[in-house]
DNA sequence: TTTTTGTTGTGAAACTTTACACATGTCCAC
DNA sequence: GTGGACATGTGTAAAGTTTCACAACAAAAA
């Protein structure tokens, strides 16, 4: 399903109704309104309604949006047809935690692999995830298709995990390091810091307190 | 120090800046050039100037900007002067990760307590920072003046914790579950959830794919 | 039948963020 | 000194995102 260059906000909402959607879908609750999606995630019923219209999707004037065809026109839309494949780079708390986050979601986005350079955790498996060493990399991601990856280790070996990924023919990057990473135009790369974003609640907790003061 | 209103985006990059600074700032090097900074982040040497004229810094014609100069005016405008402390509430891998990535970053934020509610992780010290039971929540967080909660959580319990928080008196919260919170206006909000932005990884992956097919 | 109520869908305005374009200034080379 | 090379600082435009305001409409109530 195509829809002409869906900005990248309504997208991570998107995905966030889905979930909300997926969790309130029971018998007796068919339809939804717009403010009450809003509602679950703090945001305003027009922001809902403009992303629906994004997509193209129509509710019923006086019961709503219909849950289940939402979720799944959804899924047409952000999900790939045959599904995508992930792999962790790193299996420290973080690469653990996200394999735990992650673990029970259905989703058309499976976590195949991991890996690591510590000899306690390869050839072993966590939450059912196998582990293997770094050095197996290229060979793993491309014999299993895997398409994305997501980079939890040590800031300083970032740079050549993206590489080692990107040639081995990823698709997409989700990197935790703060280490900004170079990647070509057709990988696509999402950076997320998680000391930048503590500093940013920081600063704007502090200037909250003096407004409010 | 005060400025006016700098934007959201503008006080996570004085936060890149700032530690991006710090990795370069030697005997030899004691200057830096926009695109210099710029090209360190991959952003556009526009963008930094035009932060760096958000917080009234001059740089040198000719020299660029003074590295060490910088460094402390991000600090004065982004660092509260007293110093924050801050708490992370569940000990489970994500907290870890947490606690892990924050540790020897020198920084006007301090890691001063964890909570959970398995007993074999209370009072316990895992990477410095002491871990308590979530009853003593309230108490801790009085006592030690933190402002800052990091809520890592099962996402059901989240409305609970974000609750004591808030009545305990902090000023920030950042939350990694992706329950969307309710907290009052006067503490400042950061939601941050994995899985969309995995899924959103995943969505422009396939999208660039296809595009460049 | 008519009015009231409450919802969707959306053009247009407002706000936020980024990029362009260029005036200004400094130093170096000649 | 005069011109060239190269930075900074910034008005203004552009792009991206959210909100306002209201038309259109369906069902229930009067």
């Amino acid at each position: 399903m195509f829809i002409k260059n869906l900005p990248h906000k309504t997208v991570e909402r998107l995905s966030q109704y889905r979930r909300a959607l997926l969790l309130i879908l029971s018998k007796e609750k068919t339809h939804v309104f717009s403010h009450e999606i809003a509602q679950m995630l703090h945001i305003t019923p027009v922001q809902v309604r403009r992303d629906l219209m994004l997509i193209g999707y129509s509710g019923n004037l006086r019961k709503g949006y219909d849950i289940k065809e939402l979720i799944d026109l959804i899924g047409k839309i952000i999900d790939s047809e045959r599904g995508q494949r992930v792999a962790v780079v790193g299996l420290g708390n973080l690469g653990k935690a996200f394999i735990s986050y992650f673990k029970g979601k259905r989703s058309k986005l499976s976590m195949i692999a991991a890996f690591d350079v510590n000899p306690e955790k390869i050839n072993r498996v966590f939450d059912g995830v196998p582990c293997y060493h770094i050095n197996q990399l290229p060979e793993i991601i491309k014999q299993n298709n895997i398409s994305i990856g997501i980079i939890t280790v040590p800031s300083e070996q970032a740079p050549e995990i993206a590489e080692a990924l990107v040639l081995s023919g990823i698709k997409g990057i989700l990197n935790y390091t703060p280490k900004p990473l170079n990647v070509p135009a057709y990988v696509y790369l999402e950076e997320y810091d998680m000391i930048t974003s503590l500093e940013k609640v920081a600063f704007f907790a502090k200037k909250n307190d003096e407004r409010f003061k």
